[in-house]
DNA sequence: TTCCATTTGACACCGGGTGCCATTAACCTC
DNA sequence: GAGGTTAATGGCACCCGGTGTCAAATGGAA
């Protein structure tokens, strides 16, 4: 179980353990210990590694709760590049953020987990900040070179925060309610942001 | 400098020093040597106090850039529940917004170098996610109350994010130009996202 | 077997943050 | 002025996250 299997042919000691299971050892002690409350030796100890190695599995403790969740935004990135030109804007960002959200069958308690800890332990919310940093930035980039505007500019910044934050609270009502399907849900949410939004401002 | 006037009249010792003036003295150093670089310990020699003592005064490193800037969201509060009832969500969200950034002339200086601060040291950046979501809960809730919904609503959700990312891209505009003057920029930038918001959702 | 590539983990160190507690400095009362 | 009370101080030890260094372990290839 702790022995990863590697592809053999190169040269140099094994690795002892992989990423996805030193995910799940932590996951585990934060299900039952609260994510403060587990140190990082907890978890090394636990997954029979010193706690030296445990930091180049990870860059830090945060980093265990994001797991393979990143590096998908250049994934997300293609996803925009690929909209047919003329769509509306809200409605590529509706299409690509619910796609970006799909996750295996098998996969869903853990995203579920996983949410949970980066909405609501208050060190995880600061961290993700610079998460959310990146993921804006994709989003900004789109819509500003949809409106051709720079990506700096103020409506994309706000279309990205704005898009973040319906995505944000589409993830709590999600974890509110057990039954539902997040893409579901995400959906509707991005449909009514693009629908309500700026209704006594512009068009009123 | 470093014996605080206490207001006379209370027993026990008085305080050795104040918020203000180890801010100064942290700032002094944060510009010297940069955020990061300066270590609790040195804005404690610095200001001639242990370490400790220090703690006292800020629950973190972190807090020392925040200042009393912190505490001011219940005037914010005030000043929404003091707009017209009829007016422009939008509108109200403009002049509250504007208003709550009004500092005082011999400020400026020390908001511009905060600012920078938090919005460009990553640590900051992480740490003032906790402080923005306070912010955005004060606008959530007005936007909440005005449109009969409730906080955790996806609209205010929305709207506040939509307005913290305003405000975050006026800031560094801000920031860029030397010679700007925050409340006008803050004033066009919400104007902006008022009128030009779901241009091509709603309206299209 | 020897060489090389790679991972490992021990050790020491740094910096932020906390609990504890004796000490110091003020005021107040007798 | 002595003694009590109140409050701030700062030293100490400690925890935890994170990093630099380096010798040892492990495996393939020559």
């Amino acid at each position: 179980m702790s022995t990863a299997a590697s592809p053999p042919g190169r040269p140099g000691r094994r690795p002892s353990t992989s990423q996805v299971e030193l995910e799940n050892v932590a996951f585990r002690l934060f299900e039952r210990d609260g994510f403060d409350a587990t140190t990082v030796d907890d978890i090394a100890k636990a997954a029979g590694i010193g706690r030296r190695t445990f930091f180049r599995y990870f860059d830090s403790k945060n980093d265990v709760v994001w797991g393979a969740f990143t590096g998908h935004l250049e994934y997300m990135r293609e996803r925009f590049a690929a909209r047919p030109a003329g769509e509306p804007v809200m409605e590529s960002l509706r299409a690509v953020v619910v796609d970006f959200n799909r996750v295996d069958e098998g996969e869903t308690d853990r995203h579920r987990r996983r949410l949970e800890l980066i909405l609501r332990v208050p060190a995880l919310q600061a961290h993700s900040t610079l998460r959310y940093a990146d993921w804006r930035a994709v989003v900004a980039e789109f819509a500003a070179h949809r409106t051709g505007a720079h990506p700096g500019d103020l409506r994309p910044q706000a279309i990205a925060h704005a898009a973040l934050g319906t995505a944000l609270a589409a993830y709590e009502h999600w974890l509110g309610d057990p039954g539902s399907d997040l893409c579901a849900v995400l959906d509707t949410a991005f449909a009514e942001l693009a629908v309500g939004f700026g209704e006594e401002s512009r068009c009123s």
